[in-house]
DNA sequence: AGCCTGTGATTGAATGACCAATCAATGTTG
DNA sequence: CAACATTGATTGGTCATTCAATCACAGGCT
């Protein structure tokens, strides 16, 4: 049933994965550009130029197209290079500086599905997953970096807390206040995060 | 007209005012419960006890009154205390892990009013102007912090950015994952800030 | 004191619009 | 001719906002 489509590369037959990627991708502009609440399944129906009720067919509700979504964009969103310790860590800052400029859409996309997740278990147990694994990455990151020191790697989770924390919270200033000067703070987070001392295994 | 008021004590004569401040209760419970989208006018009303045509009496708007809401919170939301210097920076820190377990109702209905300014003028505005706020607080008590140390004051600001930007990163992650570890991330987010060599400065 | 009256407070029904999801019908193709 | 793809009208509901009508009271007037 699912495999057949991909045996069969034809452009003459029915391809409706080319009909469900055009109504992601329309999902996602208008759900990027109008927020959740304001987008509703005719307009990404129009947008997409197919009928209502298409959508609902490839998507059982709107929550599901809405993580179909998230999970497309995010899997189109890394921000981690292949250098490993410090420098990969300092390539990742200046790749976000840069990700920060020409991914506004995704990040409001992300940010208003972080307040839809809050108080609607389906969207939210997605985003909970999609946090815990970009944290997981940052973790890696610093893992590696206290390898390299030869330092104890106890504090990376908290780390990675942190500084996805940072990244998150920076992402949001960049997109709710024109003036905000996002290169400035990744600089100072990517400084604070490298050269600071954290409390060893036994706390402060 | 509104002195009036304020000089008699009497019950038995109308309280507009806190008929007001019922309505911004009520909506304060059920927004912070169910989210702006999920929640109606009617139900505010209800809550409150009140017949729906009042909250538009009081509130020209649903935003408007979401905004009074926010800003009725956020005026009983201060976690910083009189210390001044690294000593004020600490006691904030030790202040924000209480406020973080304490208050997660106001915590949702902001990180949620944050998704929904993202597309709406009106709650985007208010909600800038908050974040904005609560920076130029921060920054204030880096200032401080690099005052006291005798270095360049310079980066202040960008401080003050990453450290905001990490409290708004850990309330989401303290509020989407439930086995997230609030203190832990907040006491490396205090070593960070406080052990951290900022460009332009020379270590202390 | 007792009545009058205007103004603000309060009510609840009505308005006009919108939406997610369903479904029976139609098209397409192997 | 089945099985999948697509249509668009329908359903059953919800919502913010408006509005005409009622209520409560304060302060002036007799």
């Amino acid at each position: 049933m699912l495999v057949e489509r991909s045996t069969k590369t034809k452009e003459s037959l029915k391809m409706p994965a080319d009909t469900r990627d055009k109504i992601l991708q329309a999902a996602f502009t208008r759900l990027s550009s109008q927020g959740y609440e304001n987008t509703s399944i005719k307009e990404i129906a129009e947008e997409a130029g197919v009928a209502q009720g298409l959508v609902h067919y490839y998507f059982k509700s709107k929550q599901q197209l809405v993580l179909a979504v998230l999970m497309d964009v995010c899997a189109k969103l890394e921000i981690y290079g292949p250098e490993l310790g410090e420098a990969g860590a300092l390539a990742a800052f200046e790749n976000f500086k840069s990700v920060l400029r020409t991914r506004r859409d995704a990040h409001n996309l992300y940010v208003e599905l972080i307040g839809v997740g809050l108080h609607d278990r389906e969207v939210g147990t997605g985003i909970r997953d999609d946090i815990r694994r970009h944290r997981g990455e940052v973790e890696d990151i610093a893992r590696q970096v206290l390898a390299q020191r030869e330092v104890d790697p106890g504090p990376a989770r908290a780390i990675a807390s942190v500084v996805w924390g940072a990244i998150l919270g920076i992402i949001v200033q960049s997109l709710v206040d024109e003036d905000f000067n996002s290169d400035e703070a990744v600089d100072a987070l990517a400084a604070m995060a490298l050269s600071a001392v954290y409390p060893g295994t036994q706390s402060a």
